[in-house]
DNA sequence: TGCACGATGAAC
DNA sequence: TTCATCGTGCAC
């Protein structure tokens, strides 16, 4: 696998956030590796995004969304659970793609549908919060492609979305190599954020069992 | 210094 | 639909 450089980063989020997915997400702690592959994302487009955090401006928390690309935003939420997402763009654009779903590759033990479940299964907690992502123990890669290339991503047109159709609840995920189809969505749980709410940023690989919400 | 409220998940 | 549970941001 090929760590991400920083360049893949600093580029338009829902490009990042597109390309993120089918990318493995790795966490080695106290000596365990943990891999999971991204199959759900949602990007925050910066303070200009109601549903972003850094809407609220440049906080404690905040911050490190302010901050340069490649790094970790951690924060908690509801008081139990933790969110993870990648800080995309140039320093002080704050914008973040959240990941919210992986299908466990590597060491991944329990749920990992929704991105609390995810950094639980994946042992990611405050402690990676403005972590470097081209760190060795705290990264995202791309699969070695047979061919030097990576799969290629797709979101079907209107008329390739209806060939797809196939029978609820015949669901696999695509082999390696193939090609990914990516369905778009409204964000969740960001019913506050006005017309931003109503924005298909959530991004996910189709077919995926492991999506939180199909 | 106090308090309302979540980028959630699970139970009912 | 309700609730667990606590850090954050903002009102006072």
């Amino acid at each position: 696998m090929r760590k991400l450089p920083r360049s893949f980063y600093d580029r338009d989020t829902i490009v990042v956030a597109r390309e993120l997915l089918g990318k493995y997400l790795v966490h080695r702690s106290r000596g365990v590796k943990r891999i999971g592959r991204i199959v759900e994302v949602e990007a925050y487009l910066g303070p200009h995004d109601l549903a972003a955090h850094s809407a609220r401006g440049l906080t404690d928390r905040t911050k490190v969304m302010f901050g340069p690309p490649g790094h970790a935003y951690v924060y908690l939420i509801y008081g139990m659970y933790y969110c993870m997402n990648v800080v995309t763009e140039r320093e002080g654009h704050a914008s973040a793609v959240l990941l919210r779903a992986i299908e466990p590759v590597k060491n991944v033990v329990g749920r990992t549908c929704g991105p609390g479940l995810l950094c639980k299964a994946m042992r990611i907690d405050k402690r990676l919060n403005a972590h470097d992502l081209l760190s060795d123990n705290f990264y995202i890669a791309a699969p070695e492609s047979v061919r030097g290339a990576s799969p290629r991503a797709v979101i079907p047109s209107p008329s390739a979305a209806r060939r797809e159709a196939r029978p609820t609840g015949v669901n696999e995920a695509p082999p390696k190599g193939e090609v990914l189809v990516i369905a778009k969505r409204p964000r969740i749980g960001v019913d506050y954020a006005r017309h931003w709410a109503r924005r298909h940023l959530r991004f996910y690989i189709k077919g995926c069992p492991f999506v939180s919400r199909p």
